[in-house]
Parts: C-alpha cells; structure tokens; sequence
DNA sequence: GAGCGGTTGTGAACCGTTTCAACGGTTATA
DNA sequence: TATAACCGTTGAAACGGTTCACAACCGCTC
C-alpha cells in the first residue's frame, strides 16, 4: 500500500499524490479531491521512514531526561509534549536513570534515528559527545542545565540562586547547624545548590561549617530515608537542627526516615526539599521548596528546537534562564530560638 | 556519510558492509575488521530510515498512555523502558491525557512511523481502531486494560478485585455511608473499581446506598479537592464517613481538601486510594490504597509484544492478569463503633 | 495560426539500506 | 581430471517517498 498504489486508483502520477500531501495548495481542487478520495478509500497511511530516508532528517525529537519516576521530569516533559504534539512531531522519550552508559546507548540509537534534536539533561559535562552530534546535524538544546558553550542553546533554572533562597530561609529562622543531603555530586544541579546554599552562609557572616554534607548516591525517596538515618546517628548535641535537601524526593525520604523515629518536623528539625513538586504539597508534612517552572522549562527548550529546525539562519543560539522561588509551607516554620 | 563510503575506504562492496552490521559471522574475519576499522575511522552511523524503510518495520515501538503525570504510568513507563532498552528498541512516549482527539492523532502518527507494536490503555474500549491496526500489522498490547477479545494481547490487575478488597475493609471498619470518588465513568478503571466495590456491598448484605458515587471530571489531584468540597457539602447527619477514590492522585486531593476544611483523616473520616503509588505513604496521613504490581505491567507488556514480534508464529495471545493487594495505613485505621 | 505566459501534471532520479542470485576460487569426492 | 560442494564476496534491484526539470494544455493576443 503506498503512494503509487494511490496514484493508480487515483489515474494521476505519483508525483501528484505527494504534491496533495504536502503542498496541497498547488495542485487544482478537482485532482486535489479525487487524491483523497483515494487515499482515504485505499486507507492509505504515509511511510515516514521514505519520507526521512529522501528528506534528511524525521519528524522525531529526542528527550533525555535523568529519571523518569521523579515528577519534576514528567512535568518537564509535559511541557516538551504540548509544543512539540501541536508542531506534529513525535518524542522518542529517554531515561538515562543517571547512568553514563545508558546515557551514551540513547544518544547513539537518535543519531541512528536521525532525530531532528536531542533535548537533553546530560550526566556530567560531557560536552565533547553532545558537540559531536550538533556537528553532525542533530540540534542539541540542554535542559535544566546551563550550556557552558555558547553555540548550544539551554534552558536552565538558576540553581545557586535556589540554594541561597533555600539556605537563607533557614538561616533567618534561627538555624545554625544545617545539613545538605543530596548527591551524587557530579550532577550540576546538585553542586550548584550547594554552593548557593554556600553563598547564603557567607552572605550571613557564618562560618562555612554551619553547613554539613550528607552525600546521597541518587536522588531517591529511599536515598533520603538513609540521609535521615545517617543524620540521627549524630550525638544530639551536634545534630543538625534543619535539613536542606537537593530535591523534593530526597526531601520525602528525609521527612519519613526522621518520623518513623519520632522525629518532629519542623519542631525537632526543619526541612526544605526542591522543585516544589506537586506532592510536596500533599506531604505528611507540607514541604516547604523551591519552585521551578517545570513545564515551561520544556516547552521553552522544545521551542527553541524547533525554532532552530525551521529557521536555522534566523536562529541565535541562546541560554534562557529561569528565577526559582522559595515556597515556605509548614515543614519550616519553627522558628528556632537560640542557637 | 553512508555505507557506501564505508565500503569504498574499506574496499569492499556495500553489500560486505552491510553483513558486517547484520550478520558478522558469514563475513571473513580480517574482511570484518578492515571494514569496523572503515566505520570507526569515518565515524559512521547507520541510517536506520533507510533499514526500516527497506525491512519494513523499524525498531520502535509506541506507549500510550492516559496521563505522564501519573506516577502509576511513569512506573508502568519505566518497566516498558527496561525490558525495550534491553533489546535495543526506542519507545515513542505518548500521553493521551484523556483526550480521545490526542489519542487517535498519537495512534496515526505511530502508524505512520511503521512502529513494530504499539502498547496502550485505551480511552474508552476503541477496539475498532486498534484491531484496524493489527490488521495492519503493528502488533497491539493493551496495558492495564483487559482485551475483551482474544485475539488481542493484554496485560493488565483486577479492578474489580481492587475495588471489593478496599470496600470490604471500610464495611469491616463499621463504615455504612460510604463515597465512591472518580470518573470519568467512561474510564474502565474507573468502573471495575466501583462495580468491585459494590460487589462488597452485596456480599456483606448491605443496601446498595451504602455506596454512593462522587464522578469527577478526570483523575487528578485538583478533581479530588473538588470532590472532597462537594462531600462537605452534604449534611452531617447523611455524609460519608469513609472515601474510597479510583486512584491516589484523587485520594490526595480529597485528603487536602479534607484537611483544609478542618476534617480529620481518619478520625472523621477514612481514606483509601488505588495505586499505592510512592507518594501514597509518605502522605499527609499515610494512605491506605490498593497495590498494584506497576513495573511488572510494563515489563510484562513489552515482553509479550517483543515476544509476538520476534517469533509471530510460536506467540499465543494471552491475557496475563494480576491480583492487586491491599495496603493498610493510617488513613484508614479508625474504626468505627455504631453506624 | 504562431507565439506567449501561466497553470497543472508528469516521470525519473535519488535518499541509504537490505537481500539475494550469481560468481570466482578453493577443497573434497568420484 | 571432471564435478560437486562450499565459502566469501559482489552488484543490482528493491523499499516508498520527494523533488525538479520539463511537458502538456489552456486561453490570449497579434
């Protein structure tokens, strides 16, 4: 079944299907009709793969995100989806679960599939692999992440600027051992919450030692039941008084891990979690974090792919970055007196 | 950048080339390893249009599912991705979100991507599209959805199960007005779970008011406020005093609504949810829900449809169906003495 | 009725792979 | 020595679209 099948039925040339297909305004309205008549008494279904195969380059995109069961990435998503459904084009969806390896197995099957582009949040700065792919025509768009290049575009949410809000929230709220749970530290978005959270300590006149890492190797929920584990074991005397962790699954783990051992939140320890995702609300303990613009993150990064694909002489390669906003709920609101 | 420029710096003929990629074994080794040194040096990637346009099937397949915010499909999403990324197979990730208008411009897309299968929990039960496709030969396996026909693989938990488990441990907690939360009613889901619940009615030998039905306009954290709302709204010598949602997004929603109007959780009334999604326990109250086996639906999906698509003549359609289980927690502790 | 511009439609080349009949060369068999 | 069997390799024909130079036809005008 295919377009010359079409064409037969049709008693026009190949060359004229294709044309009602796509540029159907040149070809005259009585031909025009009698093609789709035959296309739809045929049930004729286009083969993209020829299309692609004579064109170039597919109407897919690829997306790659770090961990498809946190809901931060899901909105995200959902916001790469709604541009991207509404231009007619297809996400190939990749988990990388923070793994280099798999990470570096999607990108070879899109450069196979010849998507249009990668919308990525890579592992590490592994730049070299993504600027071997835009030279070979696959548009590169870094998300959540800030592009240290100039000639990728990235849409990114600034992290130290999250970190400080976070940190300073504490600080003001009488806090003076804190503790930052969050890991592995070779994810970006973790280091720079942490050095904003660092920036706030030093903006405060406060030694560097108020704050004390507690390293998770993911960002899980049950990630952060262990950090609470680790944080109890400390003598009480030097425990931490508040918690700030990289993400709001951590922070869940966090909450759970300190009240299954009676713990109090917020009165024994305050808590703040990140990317004020929608559960974080609904929490046993109402969250307080973070907030980022998670699905404008996507669409704004999936419009700038597409920008790129349809005008790449117009185009300017740019990094758009967003401000997050601090969230403060319950899990906060202790305001501790004394150090 | 091609094959044939493989085979010329190699100097070999294309067809060498290609066995090399698809079958290395007939090729002679010092052959093989002359033209992997031409493909390394070249930087060569197969076009994988040109193969599937030549096969006649490509190495995709599609996912479609009903709502990507959902952490019970990311979960089902995340077992599909597992057993697919194994066999070095992409998925198209599609989110119907409910829209029956999405869902068939997602399904014509896929069709015209020449995916090998596509996995899906359809709308409403749209079987005349979905047969029309595996007519067509993209292989369909419906997910978390039972195929009322046998000709169709399926994998998907008893609903009905779920929803008489939950009900008869409110009816044994001494609940006798009873709100059913969900909707739409044209989601299967949706109805197994209330048609079990009433199948506990029946057995306990209770009036079928016991029961009575909350729809909502989808199955969201929003819609299970507004339903809580309209609960509250009734006269307290007639309300409910236990919930039961057709999932926990919805159960959430209803615990916040609760809980903003003073209402306690389980005290006043009790909560049970569907899913056991994770955030369930580490809710405000943790919830009581119905457990359902989630990456195990979408490995099992995919190996089934990997399975017809390697060996179509071996494959027997089957319909794999799991128990679901019910999880106690706090929501759902009180008990309640008289009616 | 030749010449002209404009509109429609044609048909073949091409995209990059797979596949398969055919081929030359070597070795075993009669 | 002739023949068969086998092995590794070749080259061309698909696969199903898009694209583009060109042809056919139309109504006009001179």
């Amino acid at each position: 079944m295919s377009i010359r099948d079409v064409a037969n039925h049709a008693g026009v040339s190949v060359g004229t299907v294709s044309n009602v297909l796509n540029r159907p305004d040149i070809v005259a309205p009585t031909t025009r009709s009698r093609v789709l008549a035959a296309i739809s008494e045929l049930g004729f279904v286009p083969n993209d793969a020829a299309r692609q195969l004579r064109r170039g380059r597919g109407r897919t995109l690829g997306l790659v995100v770090l961990d498809v069961s946190n809901p931060f990435f899901t909105d995200v998503a959902k916001g790469v989806e709604d541009t991207t459904g509404a231009a007619g084009m297809a996400v190939i969806f990749c988990n990388s679960d923070g793994d280099p390896n798999k990470e570096s197995a999607y990108l070879d099957l899109l450069e196979e599939q010849r998507v249009q582009g990668v919308l990525i949040t890579p592992i590490d700065d592994a730049n070299t692999r993504l600027v071997r792919l835009r030279d070979r025509g696959v548009l590169v768009v870094l998300l959540d992440r800030r592009s240290p290049r100039p000639d990728l575009c990235s849409v990114s949410v600034d992290d130290r600027l999250g970190g400080e809000l976070a940190m300073r929230h504490l600080i003001e709220n009488g806090h003076r051992r804190i503790a930052f749970v969050g890991g592995p530290h070779r994810l970006e978005q973790v280091r720079d919450r942490h050095d904003g959270a660092m920036r706030a300590i030093a903006a405060a006149d406060l030694a560097p030692e108020v704050l004390r890492r507690f390293d998770t190797p993911g960002t899980t929920v049950a990630a952060g039941r262990d950090a609470a584990a680790r944080i109890l074991g400390m003598p009480r005397s030097t425990r931490a008084t508040a918690v700030f962790c990289a993400n709001d699954l951590l922070a869940l783990g966090v909450l759970q891990g300190l009240t299954r051992q009676r713990v109090r939140v917020p009165d024994d320890i305050a808590l703040v979690g990140y990317d004020d995702i929608d559960f974080a609300a609904a929490a046993a303990v109402p969250l307080s974090s973070v907030r980022q613009p998670r699905q404008r993150l996507g669409q704004t990064a999936a419009t700038l792919l597409l920008e790129e694909a349809n005008s790449p002489d117009i185009h300017r390669h740019q990094q758009v970055i967003f401000e997050p906003e601090l969230v403060v709920r319950e899990s906060s609101q202790f305001v501790r007196s004394g150090g």
